[in-house]
DNA sequence: CAAATAACAGACCAACTGGTTTGTTCGTTT
DNA sequence: AAACGAACAAACCAGTTGGTCTGTTATTTG
C-alpha cells in the first residue's frame, strides 16, 4: 500500500461514493463510510475533494454522466425506426440491468428528486445532463422523420422529454412495488404510446 | 398558551412535519426545526410520537394520504369518458396547484423515492397508498368500458399504474427544469396516450 | 541530490441530532 | 378536594458527522 497512485485513489473514492449515494441518497451517504469501504483516510478524501458536496458533483460528472451515456444514449445510435426499435432496446436493456438498479432505481433521477430543490448546484448540473439525454432522443426522432417512420409534425423535444419522464416514473414505481417483472407491462405501454407517432395511413 | 389542546398540538406537529419533510425529505427534516416552527418543545413531540420515523409514518397516513384522496382520487368520481375528461381534469388540477408542489414535487413520490429502499416500514405504507390510487383509476376505466368509451381488452390496472408512473415522472422532471409551463406540454402527451384506449372504429 | 510539493495518515474537534430525563401544570376522576 | 394520569416544558446527553490540523512519506523538479 506504500505505492501511491493519486488517480486510482480518486477514482476509488468516486466509485465508492457513487455506490453509497445510490444506495442511501446524498444526505444519507456518510463520508466515513465511503472512507471505510475505500480503505482510505480523511486526509486522502479532503486532499482530492473540497467537501462532501463537491464529491457528489464529481460523482455526477464522472460516474453518473458516463454511465447514462453508455447505457441509454449510445444504444440510440442503432435505432432507425423508433416505434419498432425503441421497445426492443428497452427490453434488452431491462434484461441486463444489475440488481442495484432494480433496488435503488435511477441514480440520476434519485439525486434529482432529492437535491434539485435543496441545492442549485445539483439542480443545474442535473438539468444539463437531462437536457443532453433529451436531445439524444430528439435526434433519433428527427432522423425518423426523414425516414418517414413518424409524422413530420411530431414535436421531437416534447416527445423526448415525455419519454424520459415516463421511464423515470416507471422505474420509480418499481422501487416501491419491488417487482421487477412489472417492467414488461410498462414498456409494452410505452410501445403503445410510440405508435401514436406513426404517420396517418391513407 | 396555558390552555392545553392535545389534538391541536398533535395536528400542529403533523402539519409542520409534513411541510418540512416535503421541503427537505425525511432525512433532511430536523426534529428541532419542526419544534421551532411549531413553538413546541421536545417533551410535546416525544409525548405524541415515539420517534422521528413514527412521526413520518403518521404524516404519511394522516397528511399525505388524505391530501392525495382529495386532490387526485375524489375528482375521478366526475369522470365518465376518461379519454376526454382526464386531460381536462389534469388541466384544471395544474392551474390550482400551490407553489410548494411545483417546487418540491409530489410529497408521496418524494418519500417513496427517498425511503422505499431504506426502510421497509415506509415502503409498505407507501405501496398501499399507491395501490389505492391505482385502483381508483382502474375503477374509472372499468366504468368506461361499460360505457363503451374504451376498448374492452384494456388492462385497467396496467394502464392505471402506467398513468401514475407517468404523472410522477412528469412532476419529477419539472422539479429539475423549474418551468411550470411544461405541464401543458406534458398533459397534452398524456391525452395522446389516452386516445390509444379508444375502441377501434369500423 | 536537495528542495519543494503532492499525496496521503490519523488524531482531533465543534456543531449537530435524535432521544432521554426530570419536573411541573392542567384536566379529569373518584 | 384529593389523587392521579395526561400533556407538556426544558435541561441534558451521548453518539454522529463533516471538516480541520499536523505530521509523514512518496514523487517530482530544479
Amino acid at each position: 500500500m506504500t505505492a501511491r497512485n493519486p488517480q486510482q485513489t480518486r477514482e476509488r473514492l468516486l466509485q465508492t461514493a457513487f455506490q453509497e449515494i445510490h444506495a442511501h441518497g446524498f444526505q444519507g451517504m456518510r463520508v466515513d463510510e465511503v472512507l471505510r469501504r475505500s480503505g482510505l483516510q480523511k486526509g486522502a478524501f479532503y486532499h482530492h475533494f473540497g467537501s462532501k458536496t463537491e464529491l457528489a458533483y464529481a460523482v455526477l460528472e464522472e460516474q453518473i454522466k458516463p454511465l447514462l451515456k453508455s447505457v441509454w444514449i449510445e444504444p440510440l445510435a442503432d435505432i432507425n425506426d423508433p416505434v419498432r426499435d425503441l421497445p426492443k432496446m428497452l427490453e434488452s436493456l431491462g434484461s441486463r440491468i444489475p440488481d442495484s438498479m432494480h433496488k435503488h432505481g435511477c441514480p440520476l433521477n434519485n439525486l434529482a428528486q432529492e437535491m434539485a430543490a435543496q441545492d442549485d448546484g445539483f439542480r443545474q448540473r442535473i438539468s444539463v445532463i437531462f437536457e443532453s439525454w433529451i436531445n439524444a432522443f430528439a435526434v433519433v426522432f428527427e432522423q425518423a422523420k426523414k425516414g418517414g417512420y413518424i409524422r413530420n409534425n411530431v414535436d421531437s423535444l416534447a416527445v423526448s422529454r415525455f419519454l424520459i419522464a415516463l421511464l423515470e416514473g416507471c422505474i420509480g414505481i418499481f422501487k416501491v412495488e419491488q417487482s421487477p417483472k412489472q417492467w414488461a407491462a410498462c414498456h409494452s405501454e410505452i410501445a403503445v404510446y410510440l405508435t401514436t407517432l406513426r404517420p396517418v395511413e391513407n
